[in-house]
DNA sequence: TATGAATGAGGGTTCATTCAT
DNA sequence: GATGAATGAACCCTCATTCAT
């Protein structure tokens, strides 16, 4: 239950690279000098803490889902509608809270699948734990949001799920692209694209 | 406004980086020799029609786009509803007639927004022209929408798109890892939540 | 029974290797680099060939081995004395036929035993065969030996062995060494030292 | 005259180096590392005495040179015949009562001419002076086998020399293969070899 | 025209050395 | 004094690109 704590080396390590995600780079098209670098430390230093540049993905991956997961717990013991906890959603990315959120497509389409399920290699035991827990507070979110009546009750979780996946890609790559096709503030924009296509799609 | 016409080397080599791309390999994973024996062609041959590995990426993309445009134009033809088409283009994808449905996120978040600016180096002119033929083509079809009563006409054309790429690249997305989180027929379900997502975010 | 047959690059990696061997230098002293430009050609020519280092040097071994056991059965079939033939090798691992005589320690006690065994990885059986093939030749040879009134028959073959490498052995450490104790021509010096050496311990 | 003191520390370093050496493993094989967690001080201490690696080498080289020559005054003052120091010699090398035994190659023909010329960095003066006190006991001994008559008088220093080192390293060499070609006590069997070739070389 | 052998720039990784504690 | 975390130069190896055939 207790996440690993991590040294402010390790962290740096995933702040960089997050970082570097960020701007759109696939995890192939980054070098580990760029992590180094975008953390601040040596090149060597990186191999004292992580076995392979792959390592550092899948830590990275795994340090991001605990920080979601924990963020989640944590709004969860507010009681707030489903579409507030989406708002704050959006915001806390937006603020780089716990993930730049041009860095969602590296949970997404962004890795191969295979590259999803390689991700645990060193840490498949903590990464199953931490999806476990993530779909436990997903289904808990689901359920409010049904009794809400926020949610159709007709819908299954199967498609909520995919609905804010779909969604949440979309938004990342439109904000990728930074303008989109809206010209004002664009990110408020994609912010109330993403809130209206989930309530459209999810609403009873 | 001809499209340009391709030699059969490099459309075996269109469809050998496609059906690459449908493992889910990002371009950068993908050697120029995986390419040249996915196409069936040596490997010295791919440089006699692409001066780079770059170069073969734009030009596939250049060649699926204007595929996808000519099918749409086509379908466009045919007086057929909005959702019928979507199933045309769902069944499509399916059955690979003008692009692997995996290779999907190729052409969506998969590449970054600077990767995709970049996509015409060599044919910046071309792809603007089919961009724009596709921007037109979507507009019809909006407008159709609205005009059958299918889609809620308080929608921008923007939120449209939005949606639609949303449910495709999560289509793309569960596909891509088979299984899902339904368990029969995988890719029955997925079609169907792509589209009920549209469906739902759509209607009026 | 069949050698394998070694194409030219081969070759010039083995014999670059051996160059480079012959200067005294360790194995983990010599760069890939260095193999690459003793051969004169590139360095990524080398991985067309060799997996890695390691197998350069393992493929270089077996060459050699094999190049001696097949000078050393041409020997066998001239009528000749024991010492003779020892001669002939003098001569032979002076003129560089087969081997560059100050390489001889990088099949002596240069290599760890580890990695005299590990020599074969890729080529064990060829390897464990040629190591047969020798010591059958070596088992005629003392055996001619004892016939001849050469060697003392009361020596066993393990005996008469360690002589004939241990002289070897400070053949080429001496030779190494240049100029060693002896002042005037000090490669017939060391050939005359070996030669009585081995005379002294073996004779009746 | 008087040999250097060492502190408790270089006495660890040299004991651990010739502990790894005597695995087989080249100088070039052993990290900073193995050196200081086999002489159980940190990697760091090992520079509070050291200036480099290879002065790590030269030292341990000069350390053992120096123990060795005191050994052998100490032999020198035993009337005993040149026979009989052989057989002390054995013992003393099984013992390792001043060098592993199988780390002997490493000062033989282990170690390239030029490596061995470079030992003396740091210690040139020191090693030259040792190596003629050794190369004056020899002579001393060989002498007093001549007058014995354990040594055929018209053998020279030179041959006397060259007829122990390779004997020496054919054993070493012979030791680190354990069991050799003989099966029972390889020991016994390797030390009786050593005193067999070396009394049948140089015996009237 | 089509090819793949040859190449070397560039990447991931190791490890001797330094230095703050 | 003793340490080991931090470092980056230098290594092995990959792979996009060229070019002789």
């Amino acid at each position: 239950m207790q996440n690993k704590t991590y040294s402010p080396k390790e962290i740096a390590a995933f702040r960089g690279l997050l970082q570097l995600a960020a701007g759109g780079r696939h995890f192939s098209n980054i070098k580990v000098q760029d992590i180094a670098t975008a953390a601040g430390i040596g090149k060597g230093t990186l191999y004292e803490y992580f076995s392979s540049k792959e390592d550092i993905l899948s830590c990275t991956m795994l340090y991001t889902l605990q920080q979601f997961a924990d963020w989640i717990e944590q709004q969860m013991t507010r009681e707030q509608s489903v579409y507030d906890m989406l708002d704050s959603l959006l915001d806390a990315l937006e603020q780089e809270i716990f993930l730049p959120v041009s860095a969602l497509p590296m949970f997404g389409s962004f890795l191969s699948h295979e590259q999803q399920v390689e991700l645990g290699m060193r840490n498949r035991e903590k990464a199953q734990e931490t999806f476990e827990r993530l779909h436990e507070y997903e289904r808990q979110i689901f359920a409010r949001g049904r009794q809400n009546g926020e949610i159709d009750p007709s819908l299954s979780d199967c498609f909520c799920e995919y609905t804010i996946l779909s969604a949440f890609g979309g938004f990342a790559s439109q904000f990728g692209k930074k303008a989109g096709c809206c010209s004002d503030n664009p990110s408020n924009v994609c912010k109330n694209m993403v809130r209206q296509l989930i309530f459209r799609a999810l609403c009873p």
